[in-house]
DNA sequence: GTCTATATCCAGATAGAC
DNA sequence: GTCTATCTGGATATAGAC
């Protein structure tokens, strides 16, 4: 391979979809060189050692993640702009949102990766597992529990305990994620089943 | 370490709970025959090599699991004697149900060792991603589907689609356990949530 | 059935030419 | 900045004594 300017970059991008497919350990720095399209010892032109690449992967992924994260979804809980947005959402509005969350978090190849390699290696490295249950589990939480505080108040939806209602409204969505990660060939049930149960919820829950 | 009657069935044990912490490749021979107590050469009078020791995991642990998941569900699908004690039902049989299932895969350190160990090796064993899905997730979902529809043709719910009901039921259980399998302090905290999930789908699903 | 000693292999990392 | 050749360390697995 000849001079390049990106090869450093390569080799996170490479070293991220391997990581995430067989996990640290398992992957060989000639396996990464070779997706990348070089020799392992290119690597070292760029990287201290394999564990200075885990490093960045770590650092550009959280930083990816966060970009995707506030593009994505609207911050309910600051943004009081969007109260009115909210408050008009129809049971068509509630499908797009979740099937939209649901098709982004499948069908990006960084995202899925990253969220492969934390799969695989939260065991071994506490501050994945930290992140994974914070970004993925409690923020779908609390953003849709913000999110049915406001419906509550606005008569949209009977009182009660907003933070149960949103992991039951968001739990499926985790589960039917985590069901694709395993075997892609589930989407279309995956996608299936989300609908209906956002429907299912919409009706008896909040009032149109 | 002297001669041993159970040093065969000790490397299993000692393995799984190894390779659920830190994955198949990172875990090393000697590291598995320190926990057992004896030195590497010594899981080859038993087993042929690392791969052979696999194997015996995966065998005995899902034989394990296919008892476990026996005695701890009753069978809805076909056994109808079982329809007088589900019609009758309580608020409180529905809780405690669902807390015996979260403690049972929390405590039991070999269901437990397994979980861990199929997700992290999910991904690149794919019987252990089929295995997961079905037994975790789609099994779950089959049998309270079963439940729901004894219940609502006995009149205690309202006739409707009892498999989307049973995954809005049964998905925040599969998200907590995996909190806690990640987390163990949490446990407390998905214990309230759990039980104050049940006892919001009793009310709002359920007639007494 | 377990040990110590050792063979073998292979992955991570380095040296030095281009 | 990438290559080929090589060093080094560590892990799997074997040999042979007890």
């Amino acid at each position: 391979m000849g001079r390049q300017e990106n090869t450093k970059e390569l080799f996170v991008i490479e070293a991220l979809k391997l990581f995430g497919e067989r996990g640290y350990d398992s992957v060989r720095i000639s396996d990464i060189a070779e997706a990348v399209g070089c020799t392992a010892p290119a690597l070292y032109k760029h990287y201290k050692n394999k564990q200075e690449l885990f490093a960045v992967i770590l650092e550009e992924s959280k930083k990816n993640f966060d970009q995707v994260m506030e593009k994505m979804q609207i911050d309910y809980k600051d943004r009081l702009e969007e109260r009115e947005k909210i408050i008009s959402m129809t049971e068509k509005d509630f499908v797009d949102r979740i099937i939209s969350i649901f098709n982004h978090a499948i069908s990006n190849p960084m995202a899925s990766a990253f969220r492969h390699f934390m799969n695989i290696e939260q065991y071994h490295i506490k501050e994945l597992a930290e992140i994974y249950s914070s970004r993925y589990v409690f923020s779908q939480y609390e953003q849709n529990e913000a999110l049915f505080l406001i419906l509550m108040e606005a008569g949209r939806m009977e009182k009660g305990d907003a933070y149960i209602l949103a992991v039951e409204f968001v739990s499926p969505v985790i589960v039917m994620i985590d069901l694709c990660d395993r075997d892609p060939s589930r989407e279309k049930y995956a996608r299936e089943v989300l609908e209906s149960h956002v429907k299912n919820f919409y009706r008896r829950n909040i009032k149109s």
